[in-house]
Formats: structure tokens, C-alpha cells, sequence
DNA sequence: CTCCTATCCTGCGAGC
DNA sequence: TGCTCGCAGGATAGGA
């Protein structure tokens, strides 16, 4: 479920569900998800301060801490009604509603911030790619001696963030980039348009509320529909869009990857 | 370093 | 209908 897009919608969605509101307590349901939650987290309380994103954190700042959370692949808050399962954790506010997290793979992470809002999960992050800093300079720093292809790179979070399997594959769709290319051989001119590739589909999800693929829900439980404007994911063996071409399929860094092979070039012709 | 594979876990759809 | 198999938005450890 969760790249940039879908991690900045629940961000705002969680943030306009907390704007003025305070914590009263944390409940954790068991002892894990894909590393142990630890017992501090039950004693965070105070007003909600902020909610950001890096990365494909969120980040909620309390007073003196705070909470860290990745969504993994199947993590999702909601103001809760009722109990289901894989529900992990409940967030108890002031006013008595419940924000609970739920996720039946476990692949998330919840922990403590630091009381300055930091985290060593947020250490070492890439560029985020809907900043300034992120240019085809950027990335050419980047992908400097890189030989392996430019697909699994551009999800490398080292490098960029927030690119998952989805956007990754839409992207290089959209910049005419063959995902097998190695990333260390792009030059600048395509490099150039590779970083506004990904801006503009990136910036494109959120304006469509994400993609809903199977179980992603705002907060409010409305679907995304950016799904609807996948070219290449999950379309392999199908024709291009495009050009009619057929779209080839294999796994690159373990990830399922679907191209053109017309309309994505390992060099320009 | 870089790169590749396997692994964590549950749910779902395809195919038999 | 009911079963098994493979695969899924991510990240990381371990080996080559």
C-alpha cells in the first residue's frame, strides 16, 4: 500500500484528525510488529505538537517524544469504532475517540522519538524527492558507480526516499527509461528528466488521494485513484498505452518490474 | 562498497 | 465449493 503518496495522505489525514488534540494514553495490544514496541510508549501523553512525514515515516511530535511509525505494507490508523483484527496499537485522546493502528503482515514499525524528534530509522535517509535539493545533479551524485539497474537505485532509500515498486516502475515509464539500465550510466540530460519524472508522477498520487490497491483507505475510508493511472505496474503482458507494444515482465532486485520495450530506451537514439 | 536472495507475515486471487 | 500455490505496496540480514 504505502509510498510517499499514501504515507503523505495518511499524514494529512492524521493531521487534521489531531489538529488541537492531546494523548491521553497509549494501549499496545502485543509485544511486536516488525520490531518490539517498547513499553515507553504507553507513558506518551500531551497535546499533539505536529504530524510529519519523512521518508515513509510519520512522525506525531509530542511534548518530550513522540511517535515513529512506518506503515510496512499493509499498516493503516484509523479512528476506530470497533476492534478488528491485527488491531496492534490504540492511540487514546483527550476527547475519547481511539486511533488505532492495524496491520496483518506486521511489516510497520511504532516506536518512541526522541525528545527532539528524532530517530536512528531517520538517519541516513536519501534525498526526499518533492524538494528543491532533488535535481538530475542529485541524482547523478546519486547513481555515481552504480552498475546494477537504475530500478532497484531509484528505491534504494539511502538515495531517494519514498519510491517504492509502484512509483519507481511508473516513473521510469514516464522518463522513457528501460528500469534495467544501470543506474551509473545515465548521463544528465535524462537524469534531468528522470528527477521531474517522479516529481510530477509523485505530486500526481497525492492530487488523486493514492492508489488503492486492495486495502488502502484515507482516514476517512475514502479510496485513491491514481490506481486507475498505472501505465506499466501490474500490467505486464498487456499492450502499451502508448505505442500498443506488449509490456515485458521480470523481477529486478527481487521486485516484480514491468516496462515497454519501445518506449523505455537503456540509451537515447 | 555493491548487489542479490531469502525472510519476516497474512490475505487474496488464480487455477485445478 | 474447497484446496494449494504464488504473489503482494517494504526493509534488512547475510552471503557472494
Amino acid at each position: 500500500m504505502p509510498e510517499l503518496p499514501e504515507v503523505e495522505i495518511v499524514r494529512s489525514g492524521l493531521e487534521r484528525l489531531l489538529s488541537g488534540a492531546a494523548v491521553a494514553g497509549i494501549d499496545l495490544h502485543r509485544r511486536d510488529v516488525r520490531r518490539p514496541m517498547p513499553a515507553s510508549l504507553r507513558t506518551l501523553s500531551g497535546p499533539v505538537r505536529a504530524v510529519r512525514r519523512r521518508a515513509k515515516y510519520l512522525c506525531i511530535d509530542l511534548d518530550g517524544g513522540g511517535i515513529l511509525c512506518h506503515l510496512g505494507m499493509t499498516g493503516s490508523w484509523r479512528v476506530a469504532v470497533d476492534v478488528r483484527p491485527h488491531d496492534h496499537a490504540t492511540v487514546r485522546l483527550a476527547d475519547g475517540r481511539r486511533l488505532v493502528y492495524n496491520d496483518p503482515r506486521r511489516f510497520g514499525v511504532l516506536d518512541r522519538l526522541r525528545p527532539d524528534g528524532g530517530h536512528p530509522d531517520l538517519d541516513g535517509l536519501g534525498h526526499e524527492p518533492l524538494s528543491d535539493d532533488f535535481t538530475g545533479a542529485a541524482l547523478a551524485a546519486c547513481f555515481a558507480d552504480r552498475r546494477g539497474p537504475v530500478k532497484p537505485a531509484l528505491m534504494d532509500q539511502g538515495l531517494v526516499v519514498g519510491v517504492g515498486n509502484i512509483y519507481a516502475a511508473e516513473s521510469l515509464f514516464r522518463a522513457g527509461i528501460d528500469p534495467r539500465t544501470p543506474a551509473g550510466s545515465l548521463r544528465r540530460p535524462r537524469l534531468d528528466r528522470l528527477a521531474h519524472c517522479v516529481r510530477e508522477v509523485l505530486a500526481e498520487a497525492i492530487a488523486a488521494g493514492g492508489s488503492s490497491i486492495s486495502d488502502f483507505r484515507h482516514a476517512g475510508g475514502e479510496e485513491g485513484w491514481f490506481q486507475h493511472a498505472f501505465r506499466v505496474y501490474g500490467r505486464g503482458g498487456e499492450p502499451c498505452l502508448t505505442c500498443g507494444t506488449v509490456l515485458r515482465g521480470m523481477a529486478l532486485g527481487g521486485r516484480a518490474t514491468v516496462w515497454c520495450p519501445r518506449c523505455q530506451r537503456q540509451r537515447t537514439r
